[in-house]
DNA sequence: ACGATACCGAACACCGTGTTCGGAACGTTC
DNA sequence: GAACGTTCCGAACACGGTGTTCGGTATCGT
């Protein structure tokens, strides 16, 4: 018996109604009454699938992860923001997505729900990466690090640029993304931060 | 007229008890109630000074940044933890400090809650660098962006390192956050990750 | 077409929040 | 040390959101 169709219709329309609404207004801001009116659910209903609110967020990023997986072979982008010739990597495909829908910045945005949020997608992410990434460490930097340290720049990045209006694009963002993970801040930063780190005063 | 010592008893008492809650649960699983009855203080009288928990917990990290402030020249610390000979950097200091105090790190812990302490204190570290960091532009990599980044590595080594209960000591700690900080990852995972993002498969 | 299952929605108990107010306690000032 | 002003107290209250229950209805699978 395959699963009854009224279940997966009132699933889905639960994810989309939370998306919909992550995209408007703050997480927390949004109650359960809400995401009942938004997907057309009866409330009885809801709690007959999810625990609480929290529960569908945990449940509806299950399927960021599937998009994830889509993305590292540019499957899941659409025609127009497809590179020239070749594969994108990655993280340049991801950053073309968000700078296709604004949503994802806007669902990356400020306030005090969003953190939970984010945090949630962290997970997901470094969930994708230790599927993804072969085992190995190098010069004292374990594979749980390394890994946390690229989804956390990536972040970095993202908020930065979307929270500043920043008038760059993805490429750009996606080389700044590269430079400060593989090789670090750049020489004049280096210096600055090298100086301040070793409690010598900047001179001021 | 010098401020009413009741106010400031009052005040202090609701700081401390907030801190001292937020060791031991998650931070949105403190009620109102808890941090009256850890203060000893009147429901009424918490309304006539802070709107709200987050209200308390916003002037609350206040003091942290003070901390910070004086950190940059070991003045806050244990005299155990003084260094050796001359100073530490701040970094290093401010790892001591929480080899010293496991409370941080368990304040830092997971949780839904933990999220929204998280980014109130990447907040304030983020405005004490903007305060000391002079102003400067490198290789195409803004100020702001920088600063953030620095604060994001500093988080990820503190919440790598706890979360694993890792054997290192905050000497190594802060060797792995300068590292990452200011070289990148080191070759190894540069040519992984470098493959990965170019969407070059890894051979598997 | 029929049995099983999922959905509905109104009603309810529950919990935490934030406000109000009169009286008691405390601090400040002279 | 007395008097005045401020702060604290705590019980009571209204409010809003959560999660559960249950009988009736609609939809599904076979």
């Amino acid at each position: 018996m395959a699963i009854d169709r009224r279940v997966a219709r009132t699933r889905t329309a639960l994810y989309d109604a939370l998306v919909r609404l992550i995209r408007q207004r703050d997480y927390d801001a949004i109650r359960v009454e809400d995401i009942l009116e938004e997907a057309d659910i009866g409330r009885s209903t809801f709690y007959a699938h999810f625990t609480s609110k929290d529960d569908l967020l945990r449940n509806s990023l299950e399927r960021l992860k599937a998009l994830l997986v889509a993305t590292r072979s540019n499957e899941g982008l659409t025609k127009e923001a497809m590179p020239p010739g070749g594969n994108w990597g990655v993280s340049r495909t991801l950053f073309e997505h968000v700078f296709e829908f604004t949503d994802v910045q806007v669902a990356l945005a400020g306030g005090r729900g969003a953190a939970v949020v984010h945090e949630a997608v962290d997970e997901v992410v470094a969930d994708f990466l230790r599927e993804t990434l072969p085992p190995q460490t190098a010069d004292g930097v374990p594979r749980e690090l390394a890994l946390r340290h690229a989804v956390a720049t990536f972040n970095t990045i993202l908020r930065w640029w979307q929270h500043g209006k920043r008038d760059i694009d993805a490429a750009e963002a996606d080389r700044l993304f590269r430079l400060l993970l593989l090789d670090g801040l750049p020489r004049e930063w280096r210096d600055t931060f090298g100086r301040l780190l070793d409690g010598k005063p900047d001179g001021r």
